[in-house]
DNA sequence: CTGGATCCTGATGGATACTG
DNA sequence: CAGTATCCATCAGGATCCAG
């Protein structure tokens, strides 16, 4: 059984299935609607192009809502939007594997 | 709350955050034990370099297990460890997700 | 001063050909 | 059959520059 691109998971993978779009889902999970400046801030490793280039991908794909705020100096917001909110089971359950298996091989 | 190495969903994009590994897993959870040659035929649009330096990974870090048969022509069999094993749920929420979202989404 | 666009460079991924 | 080697295109990172 291939997996081309009526597979779920292919789709999913094809949302989703890079680093850093991970890491900003987790960190729009746990901290809620989040500034430009935070989101980089949380995510270790990651470069200002990088992190706009994810967020804007993450926004065409609907998952993520920015809004931008016409003042001095520039504000701009981003948050889950419901089809992004949908993914916390995911993102919940690399979670508990992520957990489980930190503890077990504390390695660094 | 910043996102470093002691977080635990970065952790686990460190070992599977990669868009072929997830599909590696999705045909080794579909399939069962399968020869180099069937999970790259298996997987639409990667080549053979990536899906080596992917299952090597892989296996460097415990996920799957290969079984090189001393023979003529070669013959290569990749398995899931205990701990890939543990990943299903992770596979089965992004199945669940991709699924319904195939649905709704139906573009292409 | 924040968000992000640009430019340059090194790293990464893909296609193909070749080998044990 | 299951890779490795090579070459080349694209991508990612860092620094810098720009707009509001």
């Amino acid at each position: 059984m291939p997996c081309d691109k009526s597979c779920p998971i292919a789709h999913t993978v094809d949302l989703i299935g890079h680093k850093w779009k991970v890491l900003i889902l987790r960190n729009l999970f746990h901290n809620g609607t989040q500034r430009f400046g935070e989101i980089y801030k949380g995510i270790e490793g990651v470069s200002q192009k990088m992190l706009t280039q994810q967020l804007r991908q993450l926004e065409a794909d609907g998952i993520i809502y920015r809004k931008v705020y016409p003042e001095v100096p520039p504000k701009v917001e981003y948050s889950l939007t419901a089809l992004g909110s949908s993914l916390k089971p995911i993102l919940d359950e690399m979670n508990k594997w992520g957990t489980e298996h930190l503890k077990q091989n504390n390695l660094d």
